[in-house]
DNA sequence: AGAATATATCAATATATCTTGATATATAAA
DNA sequence: TTTATATATCAAGATATATTGATATATTCT
């Protein structure tokens, strides 16, 4: 019950959404990519990065003074099958970052 | 966007969780039924009900006094997904009502 | 070591949601 | 028509969640 709740709870929030979006559809970002992609400041994506980690979707692999974050895999059916429903939405994607330091690009 | 924030938001609660699963176990109840059963006051499950029903997983019909509250049928595949996720969360349902003044039992 | 950068966390405030008790509505029974 | 019953809605207070700005931590660069 508990880990359902933290599951949907983590999905509750259009800013979420958004930002579960962006990561299922360009694979692996960093905190910076999403802050310049959503023009939000950094504490806020930070955070719903980490309710979206809590909830199961996500996982985070540092990497130097970056972290990365990507969908967790393997996914159980259920996040899966939250995924395509989100992708199914047709969410505006924002536009590709730039101001990012980081020299992966996306 | 709107309308799966709202089927989110409508199972984001340990409460509704337990109607939902209720219903989905026990078929047609009316309000009565859920008001005895877990012994919560009739505005409160009032509520839930139409936050359920608003997040499209419950059909209401009223007959005479009664208003009877089932799992809406036909039921999209996300939501019936759903619901078997939140049927495999084993919640232990509450003994059946007994105050209740309609005939159906249930 | 010191400065700069990326990310995480905290505290305060704003906003949304839940619960309760009171009241409204509608149907049925007397 | 009056009374009782079932359900819905409203207003107020309680609780939870989101946002912001400030600060902490950790890594890299010079």
């Amino acid at each position: 019950m508990d880990v359902f709740l933290k599951t949907i709870g983590s999905i509750n929030d259009e800013t979420r959404l958004k930002i579960l979006n962006f990561i299922n559809q360009h694979g692996e970002v960093c905190v910076c990519d999403i802050e310049n992609a959503f023009g939000m400041i950094q504490s806020r994506i930070s955070r719903h990065l980490k309710i979206l980690k809590e909830g199961g979707f996500l996982r985070v692999e540092r990497r130097g003074r970056w972290a990365y974050y990507s969908i967790r895999s393997p996914l159980d059916s259920f996040r899966q099958s939250i995924l395509e429903e989100i992708k199914y939405l047709g969410l505006e994607l924002p536009t590709p970052p730039k101001g990012c330091n980081n020299a992966t690009g996306i």
